[in-house]
RNA sequence: GGCCCCGUAGCUCAGCCGGAUAGAGCAGCAGCCUUCUAAGCUGUUGGUCGCAGGUUCGAAUCCUGCCGGGGUCGCCA
């Protein structure tokens, strides 16, 4: 029902476009009667060739329609070369292969994408492929009883990249954060913050005793309710102080939560209670519980034991329990822990319900590695809260090891001694941890070198890729010798540069930063559609080092630098090209969260 | 034991929901560069895409089974 790409799309991107004439073609063809009408263009794509010999484009077409055609593939892909033949975005067109198409484009399809470029700025690549569908990103999610630590800032860049990408691409992003503020840790957290608050008002209560939170972090928690209370919660029972001491520790591990994603850059647009599932009557997670039980999908029953590693307290008992292997689980999972309160997945469930309710069709969650185990019953539970009328996509992150130089940097397991994410943040910036973050795809482990990400070196593609932006910058404050009315500001020179005299453009470094730049929108709908930001770190980085390139060309090529001294409208055509070049580097930053600086003295 | 992820050049990793002779960086080798911002550039060596089957015009990619590494396995979130 929704097309795969719609037209305005196809104008916008110069893949499309050409994919909008090859299809044009073949309907022209049916129409003329030379192939059958109706045929299904689905899986016709354009792409680039992986050998740039075969030219700037080849498309799948005769070979994917030859069957559909009844034609062999090399015969219809002549027949479409001819029909394409004379296109005036099209320099070269052939038939190669089994069946492919290649294509090269005219030198005046690249300039016209340049202006494109200088025309949008950096909503360059930006794309209507979400046409302003909802979509629930849920990142972070850390546990309220503590300070972020170094595992969780990765979950937090990818999901905050990720709901850029998507923003950038049409969709309706939400960004959320559930609150894990019901079970057993928030309550032992309020107890170890009531340790803290006896402390407070001058108790002595020794070492801090095992199992309970015995962070410093907490200290300024005893310190305030004690400041807000007094000593009237001391003598009263814990019925009575848990709550109180709960919510407050609770708010002011958020309040410090939120102190550290600010750090990053990191922000969410709604925080999710876990315990407002539980309240009301019925609560929500007691009436999603009856609303599948009704359907059949919740029972009371009992389980195998679990296998591997016995579990010493286990005790057959019937439980109530959701049939999850309805929907592709292995197991079904019980919903009502053995002191009767409900289990972390009653609550999930009817918080993926509540997405749903506020009309989220599609919905990302963000873990660690360490959930994986949890994904096809939280799927299952997604099918059957929402009738199969929502898709959930788990997204994995892998663990990071940091290392300084070389060397593991040791956490110790005793609890309260790790690395925060504000130390790591404080010692190498919030640039060279997104970037980093985002330079691997997600699912495979990470190595973190806080010595490596603060060097000025290749090595490093944080200062790649930046170092990139700011020597484009310095060509526009040097290029004012020769073009002494070169606009400073971005949005006025790229429209002064439009009247360049691009069919200047003409030596291989210059035409191959031009086609580079051209893929740009085509990598931002993959990444996003693909829900996988790296894609534009590793784009970023090979956009960065096609510059560098081009520019030592000029050091001992004088005639390949952009500035040239006697030659101003030469000057302005390259400008116009670095133009492109730092307009899309900044976009693409800009989406991965990360600065693009000016000067990088 | 069940399930999930990973396995691609000596090292670190890409490979775009099946495409052409599998790529990049580092390291190695051979050169160049003293500049529009120095922290670089060019060329080159190097791979049985873990193994074995299957699906089809075509597989690193999809399916099955093994091998190796990591994670996880009622009441924790």
């Amino acid at each position: 029902m929704i097309p795969m790409s719609s037209p305005a799309q196809q104008q916008q991107n110069l893949f499309g476009r050409v994919l909008g004439r090859v299809c044009t073609a073949i309907e022209d063809l049916g129409a003329a009667g030379t192939l059958p009408t109706g045929l299904d263009l689905s899986q016709v794509v354009v792409e680039p060739p992986r050998d740039a010999a075969h030219g700037d484009m080849a498309t799948n077409a005769a070979m994917v329609l030859a069957r559909q055609a009844g034609m062999k593939p090399r015969a219809l892909a002549e027949a479409i070369v001819g029909a394409l033949r004379g296109d005036p975005l099209i320099a070269e067109i052939a038939v190669a292969g089994p069946g492919f198409i290649n294509i090269t484009l005219t030198r005046e399809a690249w300039y016209d994408e340049l202006r494109a470029v200088l025309r949008a700025g950096t909503d360059y690549g930006r794309s209507d492929v979400g046409r302003g569908q909802a979509i629930n990103v849920e990142y972070v999610s850390a546990n309220p009883t503590g300070p972020m630590h170094v595992g969780h800032c990765r979950g937090a860049v990818f999901g905050d990249a990720l709901a850029n990408l998507l923003a950038f691409c049409g969709y309706r992003v939400t960004r959320e954060y559930y609150i894990n503020d019901a079970g057993a840790q928030v309550d032992v957290l309020a107890r170890s913050a009531f340790l803290r608050y006896r402390e407070a008002l001058g108790e002595n209560v020794g070492p801090i005793p095992e199992g309970m939170y015995p962070g410093d972090y907490l200290i300024p928690v005893g310190a305030a309710l004690a400041a807000e209370y007094g000593s009237a919660l001391r003598d009263r029972s814990e019925a009575e102080w848990l709550p109180i001491v709960r919510d407050k520790a609770v708010s002011m591990m958020m309040a410090a939560i939120r102190d550290d994603l600010a750090a990053l850059n990191v922000r969410h647009d709604v925080f999710f209670s876990e315990r407002s599932l539980a309240v009301g009557d019925p609560s929500p997670i007691a009436a999603t519980i009856r609303e599948l039980e009704g359907r059949g999908l919740v029972y009371r029953g009992r389980l195998p034991p679990p296998k591997g590693q016995p579990v010493e307290d286990w005790e057959d008992r019937e439980q109530l329990l959701f049939r999850s292997t309805a929907y592709g689980d292995d197991i079904d999972r019980p919903l009502i822990k053995s002191d009767g309160s409900y289990t972390y997945f009653a609550s999930d469930i009817a918080y993926h319900a509540s997405k749903f309710a506020r009309g989220f069709r599609q919905m990302i969650d963000v873990w660690g590695a360490d959930h994986g185990g949890y994904i096809k019953r939280m799927q299952a539970a997604v099918a059957a809260v929402t009738q199969g009328a929502a898709e959930l996509d788990v997204k994995i992150v892998q663990l990071v090891r940091l290392f300084r130089g070389g060397e593991p940097v040791k956490m110790s397991k005793r609890a309260g001694d790790f690395v925060t994410l504000r130390e790591v943040v404080d010692e190498v910036g919030r640039d060279a941890v997104r970037f980093m973050m985002l330079f691997r795809k997600n699912d495979a482990t990470l190595d973190f070198d806080l010595a490596k990400v603060i060097e000025q070196s290749r090595d490093n593609p944080v200062f790649y890729v930046q170092y990139g932006h700011a020597r484009g910058q310095s060509v526009f404050r040097n290029a004012r010798e020769v073009v002494p009315e070169l606009p400073t500001d971005a949005a006025a020179r790229s429209q002064f540069l439009l009247n360049a005299a691009l069919e200047r453009l003409d030596q291989p470094g210059e035409i191959d930063l031009l086609k580079r730049i051209a893929q740009y929108p085509r990598v931002i709908e993959g990444a996003a559609l693909a829900h996988e930001p790296h894609r534009v770190a590793f784009y970023l980085y090979d956009l960065a080092s096609a510059l560098h390139a081009h520019w030592t060309q000029g050091n001992h090529l004088p005639h390949l630098r952009f500035i040239i001294l006697d030659d101003p409208i030469l000057t302005v055509a390259r400008l116009a090209l670095i133009q492109g070049v730092v307009t899309v580097l900044a976009s693409g930053l800009k989406l991965l969260g990360v600065d693009a600086p000016e000067e990088m003295r």
